[in-house]
DNA sequence: TGATTTTTGGACGCGTCAGTCCATTTGAAC
DNA sequence: GTTCAAATGGACTGACGCGTCCAAAAATCA
């Protein structure tokens, strides 16, 4: 037998990959597979036999980078005082707005959401929607507890996911540069979480 | 002298703007010129006498959409009580959010920030950046006033349209559902208000 | 009615891109 | 070295869209 199946495919894909995420977020949608072809140093061929059309190559592109992206998303461990746990998690929603490679993807899923719906709706419920659960379980705890009074949790989760989003969302989306400077991520961060916590606090 | 020059232009230029602005809603930038025209009950041809080519067409819609969009955002006279003046700005802004035209508008120039910069940032400029400086003008006059202590107005401001757009935003440019009931809309505007002069009480 | 301009609609050139086909080369396993 | 799948690259089809051209029709005013 020659040549395992699957052998070199690992690699290739990933290299496929790696350049349909970066020719995808220069030029948008509408970029050719030859273009991306051209940057993964791979003939046209071998992109079709591998994702088989160009809706797969970006699902496949998509749910690639909706787990790489999120991944880091998670509550710490229950924390001693509430502010610094939103914090932490208000530190890393920011730095996630502000990851011009993340935003690249979601700038190619809104401009595939007329083509592909399914597409949008996964990426929002792998993205936002997971990440506004998480919050809101966590507000759920607290005031459970005592520590926080939050009587909607959803609300107020989306209410400190946009805090953090904010207008570098929009900034993002339109291709404009974010100050993804760490000092400065902290210290949004921080004002977030003081902030959200004063206006709920019991 | 026979017909007057840019008599019929006026009707049929507005004609030409709205049967646009649907259809690039609906499809995108991708949409065709011809497409346009079937929807204006025009013909291509029309649509180039008038606008002259795509790029323009797109761009004069979008200065026609952004003056009608951000005409509702002024900030109330002088009120006597914060909230409810933080409550008519936030309705403002979530109305807006929530309105699927205007959004369509965004979708297109997010679609269209690779090709056409200029016009993105424009619309940034006119929208999100406009607002942003409106309401912190008025958060900073509200601190001198005693009456809220906002250290930050800018940061601040950024935190309140935040919270008006939320997961709004992202739905609506992900082309899903947008809930636009008034009553919803009235009540998450007050919570809005409420919440956010909690965080900023003096 | 006549003069003049816009509008129409259809055909056309031109370029681009998705996806296919195929003869040839590469390279791992035997 | 033989074998056979995977990769290459270049040519090709078919579709589509922008923008142009033009002759005929409609609309406007004198």
């Amino acid at each position: 037998m020659p040549r395992v199946v699957g052998q070199i495919d690992q690699a290739k894909s990933e290299a496929i990959l790696d350049a349909a995420s970066d020719v995808l977020g220069e030029r948008g949608l509408g970029a050719s597979i030859e273009a991306i072809a051209r940057r993964a140093a791979v003939s046209k061929q071998t992109i079709y036999n591998h994702f088989g059309c160009k809706t797969a190559l970006i699902e496949a592109l998509v749910a690639r980078r909706v787990s790489h992206i999120t991944a880091p998303l998670r509550v710490p461990g229950a924390a001693e005082q509430p502010v610094e746990t939103l914090t932490a998690l208000a530190q890393t929603l920011i730095e996630i707005v502000s990851n011009v490679r993340a935003y690249s993807l979601i700038r190619v899923t809104v401009q595939g959401a007329g083509a592909m719906p399914e597409l949008a709706k996964a990426v929002f419920e792998a993205g936002p929607a997971t990440t506004r659960a998480l919050i809101a379980d966590y507000l759920a705890a607290e005031t459970q507890a005592g520590r926080m009074a939050v009587d909607d949790p959803m609300e107020a989760a989306e209410f400190f996911a946009g805090m953090c989003s904010g207008h570098r969302q929009f900034r993002a989306l339109m291709g404009m540069e974010v100050n993804a400077d760490p000092d400065q991520i902290a210290h949004l961060a921080q004002t977030v979480a003081k902030r959200f916590f004063r206006a709920y606090a019991p």
